[in-house]
RNA sequence: CGCGGGAUGGAGCAGUCCGGUAGCUCGUCAGGCUCAUAACCUGAAGGUCGUAGGUUCAAAUCCUACUCCCGCAACCA
């Protein structure tokens, strides 16, 4: 198959609600498939949810019912976040999927062949509150010395079978892995990882005997897999592993892996080395990005400041949230936001420089032009912008985006949006309407040129809208592409077809700013 | 000596790897325009780049020490 390219989220544990957090990694996650389709690569998109273990188990039984009863309605609340948010994955995982189970148990037998899989006893002072084990030196003592895990919650010594992963026997090629540039964005995280496998890597434990809400370990029925052998999995599942299936065979290894920081360990030592065992290759790309913080502060339950991604979506509209979370953080850094901080830039950018730049345009054609386009002949002013417009939505965007730079490539963008708002000034086609009506055409139908190409462009980041310009323009569905930005003879197959511009309705509506916030 | 991130005009950030006139957005002030979503365009004010040393012809950028803030436990990307 031409060009495949295959991209994952982190599968979210769903044991509570979707926050801003799952809804930034699944819009960004978003805007890389949508870019790689327009750029003519065949996308696969996988996100889902990763449902097993003790926490999930613990929770259904306090709610006094199944685990997978709880599951299923919980996941079906990250499905709809998905499509809510216009997130265009092409396969929602769940790992309670027979399937999947079939994959996991799949891989573990790999695993074993290989001889990395041994059964021994796993003892030390266990929490089951933190449901962690701690070292001796990591206890504090609590009223009457008894012993106390660092969050002081009661440990007990525990000794427990399990099965362990010779994680040990990977050190060399995780380093070598590890140290391939590329692999593990960004760099900072890379650095990390590196002297953690460097201060030497301990057998991994990969099974527990203290529940049974997972994935059943082959051959021994009262161990379940450790949630981490079975969640990663999910990303070979969703392409038919064990199965040599067509997907596999285009798909497999990902391209890219996209995560948050904190599990950067698991997917950038754990998961290849599981890979390298099972004698699979290893992921091209694992991008940690940064976390978001509300008003510069960790969302927490306790502080009461939890967002509903979905609330903003329907409060300032999904574009202009995409937009927000994609412009105003710099990808793989923490970032912040706030209604006002949307608001705000939401307004400035989409509504007043972008969207009325739209409206201006067509508006002035529609009205002095009876909508008509024609053939027209550039010149030097004309050709500087559109070769500036031209630049930014077809080099300097997509190089960026490439790279996940995903605020840098919008600057750029937005940028040639203010270009083209010089221009109209500059040029003064409401002056030329009564002196020169010919230059006012060229001048009227160079910003429709631009307008294409800027709507084209950002795309991946505000699909819908984008779209409600591209048909107020005429463009067809099928040349809306990145490629599509090279063909020079669009503007003349489009004056043939007869279109005719319309009275313009605004694509981006200014957002009321949000009410005054009452005092804590 | 636990690990990591950060400190740049009123606010939020970029620039720091590969030293060389301190940049962007918002806000403020002044002017222009009137096609457009009270939007757009131009200009101005405002910073000794956390502190103290050092290297250098030259440091926000390199080196050393220090101060302060935030994560690394919990729901959680």
């Amino acid at each position: 198959m031409a060009d495949p390219y295959y991209i994952t989220t982190a599968i979210s544990y769903p044991n509570g609600r979707p926050h801003i957090g799952h809804a930034y990694e699944a819009i960004a996650a978003d805007v890389m498939a949508r870019f790689q389709r327009l750029n003519g690569r065949n996308v696969r998109f996988q996100t889902g949810t990763d449902e097993h273990g003790l926490k999930m188990a613990r929770k259904a039984e306090e709610q006094g019912r199944t685990a997978r009863d709880l599951a299923d309605e919980m996941s079906g609340y990250f499905r709809e976040m998905c499509d809510a948010l216009n997130v265009s994955y092409d396969r929602f995982i769940r790992t309670v999927e027979p399937e999947h189970h079939a994959a996991s148990q799949a891989i573990w037998k790999r695993m074993e062949a290989a001889g990395d899989l041994y059964l021994d006893r796993y003892e030390g002072w266990y929490s089951v509150r933190d449901e962690a084990y701690y070292d001796e030196s990591e206890l504090v003592e609590g009223e009457g010395g008894a012993k106390l895990s660092p969050q002081h919650t009661p440990v007990e010594w525990t000794v427990e079978e399990s099965w362990f992963f010779r994680l040990s026997n990977y050190q060399d090629r995780l380093l070598e892995l590890l140290r391939t540039p590329g692999f593990l964005e960004p760099a900072s995280r890379r650095n990390e990882m590196i002297a953690f496998v460097e201060q030497g890597l301990r057998d991994l434990s990969v099974s527990r005997t203290s529940f049974d809400w997972g994935v059943k370990v082959p051959g021994s029925d009262n161990h379940v897999m450790y949630v981490w052998v079975d969640a990663l999995t999910n990303y070979l599942t969703g392409l038919g592993f064990p199965e040599d299936t067509e997907h596999m065979r285009d798909f497999w290894p990902a391209d890219l892996h996209l995560i948050g920081k904190d599990i950067v360990r698991f997917h950038t030592i754990y998961w290849p080395a599981f890979l390298m065992s099972a004698d699979l290759p290893t992921p091209k790309q694992v991008f940690g990005h940064g976390f978001l913080l509300n008003r510069g502060q960790k969302e927490s339950k306790s502080l009461g400041n939890v967002t509903d991604p979905l609330e903003l979506a329907e409060a300032f509209g999904v574009d202009a949230l995409r937009y927000f979370l994609m412009r105003e953080v710099a990808f793989g850094q923490d970032g912040s936001y706030s209604p006002e901080a949307i608001v705000t830039r939401a307004n400035a950018e989409l509504a007043n420089s972008f969207g009325n730049l739209a409206q201006r345009t067509l508006s002035m054609i529609a009205k002095n032009l009876d909508g008509v386009i024609e053939a027209f002949e550039q010149a030097e002013p004309d050709m500087e912008l559109l070769s500036k417009v031209r630049s930014a939505c077809a080099v300097e965007l997509p190089r960026e985006f490439e790279k996940l730079a995903f605020s840098v490539g919008i600057e750029t963008w937005i940028k040639a949006v203010y270009a083209c708002n010089q221009y109209v000034d500059e040029q003064a086609p409401w002056t030329l309407k009564k002196t020169d009506l010919e230059r006012m055409k060229v001048v009227l139908q160079t910003l429709f040129v631009a307008l294409r190409d800027l709507a084209i462009a950002i795309q991946p980041v505000v699909p819908e809208r984008a779209a409600s310009l591209l048909d107020q323009l005429g463009i067809p569905d099928d040349e809306r592409s990145f490629a599509a930005l090279k063909d020079r003879d669009w503007f003349a197959r489009l004056v043939e077809s007869g279109f005719v511009v319309a009275k313009p309705t605004p694509i981006f509506p200014r957002l009321e700013p949000p009410e005054e916030t009452e005092q804590a």
